[in-house]
DNA sequence: ACAAGATAATATGTGCGCTTACTATAAGCG
DNA sequence: CGCTTATAGTAAGCGCACATATTATCTTGT
């Protein structure tokens, strides 16, 4: 190693916290891409299902508002929701205060199909994680953490 | 909560990790996305110029070879070659021995473009993990301990 | 009351990870 | 030698994250 090609602080990518973040999520989002398959949805299609189930019981949810309470971006969102409505998951009503908005609700259908998927989702998870076995915890502090630290300016 | 919307061993997304994981990688691809900007790469073609120019030192590379090295699907590795060459960043000429594949070499230009955006990548990621300070050692750990646990079929 | 700014949803377009399918060639084996 | 299998690269297409821009409507300040 007389003259390194890169001006770089590592030996390689392998200890690279960014590299190894991203391998990480596509790995990871593999596993629930087929976790997923037997229930015909896609990740971000449980996401906004299984948030739309969540609190649609406390309030009458938007299409911002399910942005927002995901994480997903608005036009995704907008575009899954659609994807939601066509097979029979949840309806799509004009909001009844503000008609530049639509209301989300659940079906039946979507229900029960939410109910099935998160537990599916959540043993996919639980696979996933396994081998840090009780330092998970540690794992979601240390990812709290990044997340309070790299806020968006908005939201 | 007399009876729950959906079956969820966890109170809500925040606590779980994959969720967390989930939103941190898109945290970061942003701040990568603006790292680069001014090198006018994308974080993929960062990935495969930086890594044709480190291991480009050692060895003839194919692009099934750099797909590998990088962990970049082949067929997203494909078409980015296919970008970085019409940059004048790297050059595809038909492998000497194996008329199915191209020889990957990173040109002048590629190479000094790679010196300059890997310090603007290295410093977009500490910045990234800094809220952890000392703790980003054993994230690290943790992480090459998840890609260790998750390894695909192959490769 | 009215103008100015914020907000809800969507159109359009880029890049990437991945899948499936295909061509061409290499490598192994009887 | 010829057959099978594996491999290098590509085409076409889907879904998602994101950026930018547009339309319609709400909200706020004066």
């Amino acid at each position: 190693m007389t003259k390194p090609p890169l001006p770089t602080r590592l030996s390689g990518p392998a200890e690279s916290p960014g590299f190894l973040l991203w391998k990480i999520s596509n790995a990871w989002q593999r596993r629930l891409r087929v976790a997923l398959q037997p229930y015909g949805l896609t990740h971000s299609q449980f996401v906004l299902l299984a948030t739309a189930t969540w609190f649609g019981a406390e309030e009458t949810l938007t299409q911002a508002r399910l942005s927002q309470l995901s994480g997903i971006d608005p036009m995704t969102t907008s575009q899954v929701l659609r994807a939601l409505e066509a097979a029979g998951l949840i309806e799509r009503i004009d909001h009844p205060q503000d008609p530049r908005a639509k209301a989300i609700t659940v079906t039946k259908a979507g229900r029960d199909l939410a109910r099935k998927a998160v537990v599916a989702v959540e043993d996919a998870d639980a696979a996933f994680f396994k081998p840090l076995a009780s330092d998970t915890k540690r794992l979601v502090a240390m990812f709290q953490s990044l997340v309070e630290g790299n806020e968006r300016v908005d939201e």
